[in-house]
DNA sequence: CAGCGACATGACAGCGCTATCATCACCCTT
DNA sequence: AAGGGTGATGATAGCGCTGTCATGTCGCTG
């Protein structure tokens, strides 16, 4: 059977808690004892008893990705889960995933059965959950930890995780636009819950503004975060008597959406279109034409967002909320706006 | 503070160990005495504590996907996760993630440190680990249970988990090119440890035979998984002398690579070329044209996977190899032969 | 009606750690 | 030299469950 600390102990020479000490660099252990304790476990191989660390200490050496169900196989998700996991990894931490369903209402129920069953010891929310201040407050009463990505600002009373200024991201994007001749430029906003409809919507109008373009608010339509949700959107744009030349998607998968639609309408990109995406997700390249975008560092910000939450849960007041930069990229599916004002079939 | 199971059974008039047997459907408890600890248990709010279950029934009720890390954020991974977590869920076990990197020799050895480490309950294997014969028969030799994922089969011990016919997919959709009028059908074949290579690869030359074309090795060239392995494969092909009017990519990601070489160089799809895929991920449906390609139901595989080594956990000779359907997704990237026997650009 | 098996329940040890507090050696101060 | 601080170490009591085995209670058989 595997070796036990109390095994370690005695090969060492030394009492188990002395071992317990070395193994969690706890203070106040001579540089020769914990050689020899080192040693000893090496030749044992000793590794410790998860179960038995976390049900003497109380903590369960485990922290929760709180995420929306239907975007469970989205690669933004997936990107997060690949840069938590490596945080984990280094602090001998465990990453468990929660894919909850946002949309069912008892969401808060859920997250607080999910911490009753499995006692992490933090959480990591992604919107829509890091931007409900109804969740944020429940788990500041129950004392939760918990770090969060790309949360509207201010909400949480520890303000702890990453962010990305996407408002500024969404000017920028508009003002390549308007550099490259757009005048009519739409935008299909993203879901309703998500801090970042909000933040890629101001954005879109800041860009707007300090272009001296008036907002069009038929150019602007309610959308979401899907593929299908861009069709729909671009079909509402695309019909108008007067269409836009270059459509803002809310993200890369909606902007695929629009691309979609508009080829199956005969329509070239970027010669007749221009679409814009938003997150830099793997698709975004695949796809022909190649997607303009703004890149997020998602497998960063899973990272850091870990890394922050640990630092929080080894001492309190630890962890910060550290910004993220953003980056345009400029590929293939925009360009010069048409000459004419409105895009035309070939 | 939490209430314990010492606590339910004070509460219920009973003993903890009756407590535990309710909660965990042991046998030979009465009705009305289960009726007493359920009522007791929700009225305190009572959850066991995962950590004192594991520590005193010596098993982590935690299984671990083991997969390949530069894989991490497919889409095929991200489908099989959910599916395991839908397992997972309804039998209280937890799902753990384990990107590793195959391609480093030691894998095995890093297979064997996470086992001592976390001790999960039992593993899945996806391919190129569930192709591993080293690893299986190491994990065989500790007695360590597992579940495949698409694995060649008949090498592991146990033969758990799903499996899905690959190769009479890849013939059927050979047909399927064959009956368009394709003659020279080139093939990107995948990566090497991947069983699936071997899979699509005897799929596809089946799929010839059954035609009566003869095989020509200039139209097999060696790819992989990845959308760049499509690009450089399409380049080699298209370069050809004689091109192929249809390629069957390794999977949808290389495929997506070949429509794009393709699409760059003016070719139009499905006009001067069919392009085949298989998986069935989401940017097969997100890309223009939509690729046409093998549906596999990942989801499916991950919840059956988890299941089958679950059943197999609880009753050692509990657990099976369930075969899981294909189903071709005949969408607009392939079409027609062109009448002349080489694709040329418009 | 004794005897037996099948079911129902409980007492208690112990899983492998960490927390707490005690102890001890050592050095510095006054 | 006594007193007191500091760093290093150990003894021991749990953490909250489950496994083992003992015990009790039926109903049935011969």
């Amino acid at each position: 059977m595997r070796a036990r600390i109390e095994d370690v102990a005695e090969t060492a020479g030394v009492s188990m808690k002395t071992v317990s000490r070395v193994f969690n660099r706890e203070p106040n252990v001579s540089e020769k004892t914990r050689l020899k304790v080192e040693s000893a476990a090496k030749a044992l191989n000793y590794r410790p008893n998860p179960s038995a660390r976390s049900l003497a200490g109380n903590r369960s050496y485990l922290i929760s990705l709180v995420y929306d169900d239907p975007a469970a196989a989205s690669s933004y998700i997936m990107e997060i889960i690949v840069g938590m996991l490596a945080a984990c990894e280094d602090s001998h931490y465990s990453a468990m995933l929660r894919p909850l369903e946002y949309s069912n209402s008892d969401h808060v129920d859920a997250v607080e059965e999910s911490i009753a069953q499995f006692r992490p010891d933090g959480l990591i929310l992604v919107p829509p959950f890091a931007d409900d201040l109804r969740l944020l407050r429940r788990l500041d009463e129950l004392g939760v930890r918990y770090a969060t990505i790309s949360a509207r600002a201010k909400l949480g009373l520890a303000q702890i995780g990453t962010i990305l200024d996407e408002r500024k991201a969404a000017a920028d994007m508009i003002a390549h636009a308007v550099g490259l001749g757009h005048r009519r430029i739409a935008h299909i906003a993203g879901p309703a819950p998500h801090g970042g409809r909000a933040w890629r919507l101001a954005g879109y109008r800041d860009g707007l503004r300090k272009a001296a373009i008036p907002v069009d608010d038929s150019l602007i339509v309610d959308g979401g975060f899907s593929f299908e949700a861009g069709i729909i959107g671009a079909r509402t744009l695309l019909d108008l008597a007067e269409p836009p030349t270059a459509i803002f998607a809310a993200n890369d998968d909606s902007a695929c959406g629009v691309m979609h639609e508009a080829l199956e309408r005969g329509m070239a990109i970027p010669r007749d279109l221009s679409v814009f995406g938003f997150d830099d997700t793997p698709s975004s390249r695949q796809v022909w034409p190649s997607l303009t975008t703004v890149h997020q560092p998602c497998r960063d910000m899973g990272r850091i967002a870990a890394e922050q939450l640990l630092a929080s849960i080894r001492d309190t007041g630890g962890g910060q909320l550290i910004r993220v930069p953003y980056e345009l990229r400029i590929r293939q599916s925009t360009g010069p706006a048409p000459v004419h004002s409105s895009a035309k079939p070939i």
